[in-house]
DNA sequence: TTTCTTGTGGAAAACGATTTCGATTTCTTT
DNA sequence: AAAGAAATCGAAATCGTTTTCCACAAGAAA
């Protein structure tokens, strides 16, 4: 047992693994890692010539370059990011800002972020806030002493953009809360028209009476979700039912807990329409264990797409939300930004639309 | 509609926002953001004085650094991390790898990770490698530039382990794929033990035909929980049963076919053990399709324990794999790592565990 | 009063790359 | 062959911080 916990000598390791390096590097007495002015003496060049190689800079002849490049790869020579940061004003970085590192709400866009980060050649630094606003300003502070070139900020708080705009750095906001006034760049989704089209859907199926899980949230996006559900009501000359409008902060037990009560109102609702699709599991599961099965005794909506609403039982009828999209947008702007050009649509809202599957259906007829 | 697209104008920020820093900045002649020099200049000292008050240290009389620190929050002054690092030789990063960033299996691996790094006062470098080897080479050259401190690498390839021994840097791998004699720090699972505690927990429920999904898959997690599923078997007396091991790529949909094959069996298995939740909810839905119950038709174990396991219907009785422990013991060593410490032990296995929920009961008298 | 600490502060040299600009060489042109 | 143009290369400055080491002053010990 012992025995496989071998004790891991890094210094070994080091000596073992680059020893074709190392015997070169001592013969030209380097010690460590190669830098330019050495790579440059023993190429018998200056340094700014071992720079223009590395740049690809054409003022330099070809026997010259290739030299060099030789060189440079027989010493396994990579220069140092930290040198050509401070010299170039630039680091090659981008922050990207999440209020929580647990919810696979955000995983989409952290991959749309990453994939134009990845194709311009920059790299992601993550931060997680955790909503908490002494970690704001942790972050506020580490992360615009020029460390990163640019920020991506989801949900970010008021004093979040305040501070962002003060620093000067080039940023993009993504789930931007700020009210219809702000100027600063952000991308967001159509909560709205999702709220909209889910609750006119139902309607569409002959639904009169449609409850909406997640009042409680004051962020932006639940706003608009349960702002789009009412226009859908009125629009179709229905009235507003506020005992069919429940609390919910969009997890899967208020969800459940909703979904309990509406059940025992005098006169349920035929539909549910979650504003989330976690909440939506919360209804699943409090209708499985009051024994009504979906659509044909209950019609549920979600809101987001999430994977797993594809496996649920039955596949869950969802706003999707285009999150990959959000990501790669709000890079693609901050790359524009850092470029230093202007952006002609800085405040870019991205369309949501309805994915049906297999959880609604008419109602039954007479409610029984 | 056009209107509210107003055009973003950087420049036109920046000058609003940091009016009030501007105006001091002016008449001292500063351009941009301030330098050490130039909060030197105005505080009257020189220099490394300032130098000393960021860095607290103990050789500074208490008026000249109270003098200083006043200066330094009246200008909004943060130093240059570029040059911090140039001169220091730690950048303040660490590089996390991860093959996809839209599987959500990873994510509790990267927010440990992320909560230790941020206890330590480190970011986060997140390069997603796509399981392309051209990206690992990329990524290999882009790495090893002395631009992080340290390197974790979820599910290394043998290149990437070489490259990483040749360069030095402090590295611990996560779900390290390596035969036993690898050295390298890293951090796994008991896979196997996983396999033998799911099967033998079938096995004392009485089943005696248990099917294992996802055989195809090489990775060595992979491996080990079939093995142990098999030496389970082999413990309780029972012979294999090859038509029961069928292959799956630990995908939904390999499970799903998985399952329709086996339902196909002259004598269908009683359980069937997934090698993974996703896996574990095609089988759901092809037995949904089939009209079969879990559990009373058919018990079902999945492994991974992701969170929508919970909300299955009925909630999969599953394997936990410990991922967030596993990020948060990764970063730990690789902390200690650089901090030029040696780990007394370089190769951790965390344990795994059964969650036992509702989707396995004793088979059916008699198999119908 | 003299010497020895102790405490403060600064001059200058790093760190490793990039960039500017001038010097040299080579190649055309007249 | 001389002069001008183009290609090639390098010396030195620079980015902003940290670190080493030395100078100086004030207080303590002789």
């Amino acid at each position: 047992m012992i025995a496989q916990w071998l004790c891991y000598n890094r210094s070994e390791t080091f000596r073992g693994e680059q020893a074709q390096h190392k015997s070169m590097a001592r013969r030209h007495n380097i010690d460590g890692r190669p830098t330019i002015a050495q790579i440059a003496r023993i190429a018998g060049v200056s340094v700014p010539t071992v720079s223009k190689v590395l740049n690809g800079r054409a003022d330099v002849s070809l026997p010259t370059r290739e030299k060099v490049e030789r060189i440079i790869e027989e010493y396994g020579f990579v220069r140092n990011r930290a040198a050509r940061a401070l010299r170039k004003g630039k680091t090659g970085l981008v922050d990207l800002l999440l209020p929580r590192l647990d919810d696979e709400y955000y995983l989409p866009i952290l991959e749309g972020v990453a994939q134009v980060l990845r194709e311009a050649g920059l790299r992601l630094v993550l931060t997680a806030t955790d909503y908490k606003p002494e970690e704001e300003v942790r972050w506020i502070t580490t992360v615009t002493d020029h460390s990163t070139d640019g920020i991506l900020v989801v949900l970010p708080s008021e004093r979040a953009i305040e501070q962002l705009e003060r620093s000067g750095l080039p940023f993009v906001l993504i789930h931007n809360q700020g009210g219809l006034q702000a100027t600063a760049p952000s991308v967001r989704i159509t909560s709205w028209e999702g709220g909209f089209v889910a609750t006119t859907y139902l309607l569409r199926l002959g639904h009169q009476r449609i409850a909406y899980i997640g009042k409680t949230s004051p962020a932006r996006d639940a706003i608009e979700r349960i702002a789009g559900y009412r226009a859908a009501l009125d629009a179709a000359g229905l009235p507003l039912m506020p005992e069919l409008e429940c609390d919910g902060d969009f997890t899967e037990a208020s969800g459940y807990q909703a979904t309990l009560r509406l059940l025992e109102l005098p006169e349920p609702p035929t539909a549910i329409f979650a504003g989330n699709d976690r909440q939506a599991a919360g209804v699943y599961r409090a209708l499985h264990e009051r024994g009504l099965v979906v659509p044909e005794q209950m019609s549920v909506v979600g809101f987001d797409n999430l994977p797993y609403t594809e496996i649920m039982n039955p596949p869950l009828t969802t706003i999707h939300a285009p999150r990959l999209e959000l990501g790669r947008t709000a890079a693609t702007m901050l790359l524009r930004l850092i470029n230093g050009e202007q952006l002609e649509m800085p405040r870019v809202v991205l369309p949501t639309h309805l994915v049906e599957r297999q959880s609604c259906s008419p109602p039954r007829q007479q409610q029984e």
